[in-house]
DNA sequence: CGTGTAATTGAATGCAGTCAAACGAAGTGG
DNA sequence: CCACTTCGTTTGACTGCATTCAATTACACG
């Protein structure tokens, strides 16, 4: 089976603490606890579709996956990386409309999936918590308006500099000592962010390669010079 | 003086009803009545600079701003226009940021100023409010996930014709009669929304121009045939 | 441990950016 | 009212970054 039951616990769960959920009352913890259901997700499954309906919210509870839309040619632009503590799904169960995006899993994932009733509910008793999210879309907003910015006056070599940087700061530390990138991207998936081509970023990792900025193992990548890539990525 | 008091009346004010503000109670509206400020700004001026720290929030009552981030040459992003019945600058104050653009007048502009504390404190005291504006911000992000892939997926020529196709539904319908999108944008300003140089830009237009698909008058644009820049923008 | 997918390299093309120059429009001050 | 200035617009020529197509090699994963 490609997608199977497990047991976690709200309120023992460590990842809660890193999560928009830290802080929360243990009347509302009991109240998630009680509506939730946690699965086991294999690596390549979807979690909702873009242009769907939303049903509820999504709490990573392990693993990591990508969030994207398909462009014309069925090719994907991925907007955002979430990972271990990250909710996915309330923005359009607030706005009230279908997903913009697509949710697929990067390796095996745990998510507990908390259906909107519940999860409307729980907001309208808790305004700590209403609070937090309204801030995190208007925060996620600037992030944006930095992208939209990025993609329209930045090359391509300045936009994946500043995707290594990006990835090393947000998934860099986690599992490994070092500067390594471990999370599980294709070189399709690399262009998908940096919104180039296959062929184009593998050309320019091999020129990154021979500055020795970066190294290789396999489909992993470790940042040897920081200060070159942030020289590169010629932030304003 | 470049900027010059008038007064307006929050409860008759028709603008409202097309608002975020719409349907507000009268005790709200009386709150912000008396700690608005309204100023007339000559088109240039600029409400607020990227990069600096939310005062409070701007009501546009009359005319049309830009609002834009500024890459590495000094270049500007358009990031979005605004028009009347507009709010601006409520995000940056919800997520405690600095502004990530800049906001300026590309005609005179009636503009109302509600300073934090008193927009915050409405804010306690209406939740219908605090609900509207955060899914206002949620449908804000997924547009700009669409911007995001538009830019990183398709060609000038496509984005152009995406830029007018936006422009007409959201201007053109309010001054005058037929498809006139008869905002005062330069040919830099239509660059800057399109993520082009100028001269890509004017070069286009006159491509468009020699297929009929739009007529000019000076810096006003007329669309002839909008079924023809829907097939230029090649939607998915 | 095979097999299909992913990664890589080469070659050719073209879209779009940059630089430069000329022209036009709008506003300013003498 | 006109000369002057400035800003915006337009066109031309050139360059190069990035895409696309094609073919081969490597490796990830069942």
């Amino acid at each position: 089976m490609s997608r199977h039951r497990i047991e976690l616990d709200c309120q023992s769960c460590s990842i809660r603490n890193n999560s928009v959920f830290n802080g929360l009352c243990s009347h509302s913890l009991t109240a998630i606890n009680g509506h939730k259901s946690t699965n086991v997700h294999r690596k390549g499954q979807i979690l909702f579709h873009e242009g769907t309906r939303p049903m509820g919210v999504y709490c990573i509870n392990k693993g990591k996956l990508k969030l994207y839309k398909l462009g014309n040619e069925g090719k994907e632009q991925i907007i955002q990386l979430a990972k271990e503590g990250e909710i996915l799904g309330y923005r359009s169960m607030m706005s009230e409309e279908l997903y913009p995006v697509s949710a697929e899993t990067l390796e095996e994932c745990h998510v507990c999936f908390i259906p909107k009733q519940d999860f409307l509910e729980m907001l309208a008793n808790n305004h700590e918590l209403y609070a937090k999210l309204f801030k995190h879309a208007c925060h996620e907003l600037g992030i944006m308006t930095q992208n939209v910015t990025n993609l329209a006056q930045k090359t391509v070599r300045e936009r994946l500099a500043i995707t290594f940087i990006m990835l090393k700061e947000t998934y860099g530390k986690d599992h490994e000592a070092g500067d390594k990138v471990v999370i599980n991207l294709t070189r399709e998936d690399l262009a998908n962010i940096v919104g180039t081509a296959t062929e184009t970023l593998i050309r320019l990792l091999h020129d990154f390669k021979e500055d020795d900025i970066i190294s290789t193992e396999g489909r992993k990548i470790i940042i040897q010079k920081e200060n070159e890539l942030i020289r590169i990525a010629n932030l304003s």
